[in-house]
DNA sequence: CTGGGGACGGGGCCC
DNA sequence: AGGGCCCCGTCCCCA
């Protein structure tokens, strides 16, 4: 199951956020030009990592394996005492940008919240829920180790997705906060080494090549896509006509496209 | 329509 | 606990 699924997707969430709004929000990180060569030549894999034929598909995905189990919120399985779940817009300085305004949320903000500050929000998170400082045992000790499903649930205020584990709130947070900012365009990005990358496209650089012909990439994961059209068998198979495809995208159009049934 | 490249998002793992 | 990195994925665009 891909791991992108592991969260549903707002309606308001992909592509191209407008950079122009960020112009406020103070860059946590930021590349200044040139890049750090010897950082980027240290990414390039070592040759078995790009050896095709360590990373060619053993096994054909069953590109139809729909994602079928959701988390379960620890919300319903909870008295009504305990508080549905933590809504925090910033976390800590670092995620909200260093104390500026972060992107206007697409939905309506609490409006206790502004006078909250963070570090108070955290605490009031911490202390409220299992892991994170007083709750009783047989919710915090005891079902929290042993049945995923029933921890507690923190939902992200701006996009209302829900995830079992602060930290990974706060990292989702990062997305919304796009703390780090390419010094060159401006554009904005939620972690680092997504900056990383986007610099590369004002660089140039290309650290990834690949090992069968002359071409290079800046981006691993469009290396890994790349060393695909190398190979016959190709890791997406279509169910009806067993052909193959380098990504599910090009398997996605051709069964949409109508797939005609007999093997190619 | 298909195949491929470019750019980027995001959860999980590891240190 | 947090940051860096890996991996998997999507979307857009073009030939």
């Amino acid at each position: 199951m891909p791991r992108s699924f592991l969260v549903r997707k707002s309606a308001c969430s992909r592509r191209r956020p407008n950079y122009s709004e960020l112009h406020d929000s103070s860059p946590e990180f930021t590349f200044q030009q040139p890049y750090d060569q010897a950082h980027l030549l240290a990414a390039i894999p070592p040759p078995e990592v790009l050896n095709p034929t360590a990373s060619l598909p053993t096994l054909i995905w069953d590109s139809l394996l729909a994602p079928q189990a959701q988390p379960i919120g620890w919300a319903s399985l909870l008295p009504q005492e305990i508080p549905k779940a933590v809504e925090l817009t910033s976390l800590s300085d670092e995620d909200s940008g260093k104390g500026s305004q972060p992107p206007s949320p697409p939905s309506p903000a609490p409006s206790s919240f502004s006078s909250t500050s963070a570090s108070s929000l955290e605490a009031e998170g911490y202390a409220a829920f299992p892991g994170l400082g007083q709750l009783p045992k047989q919710l915090a000790g005891l079902s929290v180790a042993k049945d995923p499903q029933s921890r507690k649930a923190f939902n992200c205020k701006y996009c209302n997705k829900e995830y079992i584990s602060l930290g990974a709130l706060k990292m989702h947070i990062r997305s919304h906060t796009l703390p780090c900012v390419c010094s060159t365009c401006g554009k904005a990005f939620s972690r680092p080494w997504l900056l990383q990358g986007h610099v590369r496209t004002h660089t140039g650089e290309k650290p990834f090549s690949c090992p069968h012909c002359s071409r290079a990439f800046a981006d691993r994961s469009n290396l890994r896509a790349h060393l695909q059209t190398h190979s016959d068998v190709k890791k997406y198979q279509c169910k009806t006509c067993s052909r193959t495809f380098s990504r599910m995208s090009l398997l996605h159009k051709h069964q949409e496209s109508g797939c005609s049934g007999g093997p190619r």
